[in-house]
DNA sequence: TCCATCCTTCGACACTTGTAGAAGGTAGGC
DNA sequence: GCCTACCTTCTACAAGTGTCGAAGGATGGA
């Protein structure tokens, strides 16, 4: 499920928002991207033709709800990123990450901090 | 500088040869793509087009190198990701890798190592 | 000299993405 | 009953992507 650069602030919003209308999609865009209401409408029947997406009609208008959940698009666009541009392997990910990438002291500490906790899950179940 | 699915797998094989032919780049993806030479032809073409690539004539042929340095590239095709889909922060995304994608234990040790180095450059300059 | 080989440039076509206008249904307010 | 304000579906079009085939120039060997 490769989405598209319009079709992730589609998404965005209704990861967000849970459920909107066309209409709410484009207010929550407004200042973003400055779209004509059939740009939005488009966008969504396009991502539930793709299977992102799932439209309800309630009332005269259709309700759109993400189909595809937040983490696996994320999931997805991060593996297709590293198979792309970092020879297909998370390890030459996280170095180029670490090592060019210039985290900030917060961004570290709380990279740290959930290295810990990965660290500790990993040790658990086995006693 | 966004680059294409098929122009990344182009531009891999340039970054790794330093330079090559549009034979060369076509040998090397043979098995992966298939590709008719033509095919390759226009994406060196459209890649020294797009400043991406740059062309120099050696005898009869055309030779290509890369011109964006790879790690330019990966960076930015990073930094679009994270704009895209993790909310425009690192933070999301670092708190996403760790929390979600499941690294190996070599991972986390090559992450905590890098974490560990940068922790201590970061550290000096100051006493 | 002439052919098999390469290389090059042009042009083309289908599909995806980004954007949106036109035209027509509906429902509440006056 | 009719107008205003929404909503919907259809259609379109320009760029960008992915993939070549055709046609023509050079070149080295038979």
């Amino acid at each position: 499920m490769q989405l598209s650069e319009a079709e992730w602030k589609i998404m965005n919003v209704l990861w967000r928002a849970g459920s909107a209308s066309a209409r709410d999609v484009l207010d929550a865009l407004q200042g973003e991207t400055g779209w004509a209401y059939t740009t939005v409408k488009t966008m969504l029947t396009r991502l539930v033709e793709k299977g992102a997406a799932r439209e309800k009609t309630v009332g005269q208008a259709a309700v759109y709800s993400a189909k595809v959940q937040q983490k696996a698009a994320q999931r997805a666009a991060l593996a297709a990123l590293v198979e792309r541009a970092f020879g297909g392997t998370m390890g030459g990910f996280v170095h180029h990450l670490v090592a060019n990438e210039k985290l900030d002291a917060k961004e570290r500490a709380a990279l740290q901090k959930l290295l810990d906790d990965a660290q500790r899950e990993a040790g658990e179940g086995a006693p």
